[in-house]
DNA sequence: GCCTCCAGAATTGTGCACAATCTGCGCGGT
DNA sequence: ACCGCGCAGATTGTGCACAATTCTGGAGGC
């Protein structure tokens, strides 16, 4: 920021680990873009220079390129050709079609904790209430980015909870495109926070009385959703191209 | 194969084209390889070098390496660090999550689909006929490659007509995963292919008896899952682990 | 004044050389 | 005979140099 200095390349640590380390430190770039994004440090349409990343991160290029790459594949990053690396600006279609995939699916997750035998096993319990309280400690604090954070690992706790790896793998991207979509189509105004559909949605599941805690989440899901402005006005320069797309050209 | 000339480090096309060519190169490498791994020309576990893999696509090493990569996050190879990438194996475990993420989605797309209004579009009736039309001519011509991937592109069928291209996309995934699981587990005997079962989705498609079309996929998806044998002796290795786990130590 | 075009800068893409690591095998010691 | 040790050979990992492309700012013409 404060010297332009492009001629020192950002020395990494002079012990270049190689092997198993290097895949953990790959996995933390990714996390930590992920959260920067999600809590939009990092808003969508934000061009991810690579150079720029490499010096921030401490690490060669080639490495930031290959996390690019993965962060693309979950669709968090949209990578065009020569032009580079972007924070992923979902349109309205794709926001609907993560909000309704996440339904979906976490319906399905909902089934199953409802079908657990009851009473829940104390670690669920313990976990249930300890994120409770974070919750509830992040909403008093006013910190909003804990919050998103916190808001993202209830729903991720929940379908570690039902027990199928894969389907809360899954969700896990979903989460991360809402975010995105969140932070793409938040309304000004508002934002009841969830912590309180959360807390409500803890109880359900403690109390276990049937489908209620499957139709909380659908709602909560639902609120969420609602309260962006999915109106499709994606981009001035799209809506240019539609709007002249089929003028006479004058020659 | 037949000479072992590995002087030659098989040149690509002399006009190296780059930009927009090259990304459809590579996603043509990914579609060949996971085509390759559904119809098990590549069993699970099979070694894929990258120096092969370059030669037989006539690409270099690094475009290979970017494309397990991605294939690694798909979950369709499996890439240890140091040791290189293979075929997944996925655990039973693991295969009865993909079984049972199948049954979530394409639960949800079914139903999705049933709500649609009647009748169906020339389109989709045209295409379903169509499919149904190719699927019968693999299976007299008791070409089990096509079968199988016309199987998977069944599915995907319907998850395009539900008209959410997220939870297609993530479907996608999950059948690529699942001709793994199949190739895997399946077991000696039978096997009655199941364009069967497509058939009489279509029928109860195009019929639209409520709730019909969605028990028949649940039935299909289980019918698939129950011809596998997913019981818990995965490998060798881990067998006489457990079963030595608890002798004493003869000291 | 505005548009076009072009050179230089910045950024991304790619091949290559070499380093690090793993595997298999032979050799010597006990 | 068995076990560890270590040395090639093969394979993966990574930094780097350079090629290709896009972007930017300004000069020149209309």
């Amino acid at each position: 920021m404060t010297t332009a200095a492009p001629a020192k390349p950002a020395r990494r640590t002079p012990l270049a680990r190689t092997g198993a380390a290097r895949s953990s430190a790959e996995s933390r770039i990714v996390r930590s873009i992920g959260e920067a994004i999600a809590d939009r440090r990092l808003p969508p349409g934000t061009k991810l220079t690579e150079e720029s990343l490499a010096e921030a991160f401490g690490v060669s290029r080639e490495r930031v390129r290959k996390v690019l790459l993965l962060l693309a594949q979950r669709r968090v990053v949209t990578l065009i050709p020569n032009r580079g690396a972007f924070v992923a600006k979902p349109s309205p279609k794709e926001a609907r079609e993560v909000f309704e995939a996440r339904r979906v699916i976490e319906r399905a997750i909902m089934e199953r904790l409802e079908r657990l035998p009851r009473p829940l096993s104390d670690d669920m319990l313990e976990k249930l209430r300890g994120h409770g309280a974070l919750e509830d400690a992040a909403e008093r604090a006013a910190d909003r980015k804990a919050m998103i954070r916190l808001s993202g690992q209830f729903h991720l706790l929940l379908a570690e909870f039902a027990g199928n790896a894969t389907l809360a793998g899954i969700l896990t991207d979903l989460i991360d495109r809402s975010s995105l979509a969140i932070a793409a189509f938040e309304r000004r105004s508002s934002h009841t926070c969830s912590a309180d559909d959360h807390r409500r949605l803890i109880a359900a599941l403690i109390g276990n009385r049937p489908g209620e805690a499957t139709a909380l989440m659908i709602e909560h899901l639902d609120d969420v959703e609602r309260q962006l402005d999915l109106e499709a006005k994606t981009d001035t320069r799209i809506d240019l191209k539609a709007i002249f797309a089929d003028e006479p050209e004058p020659t």
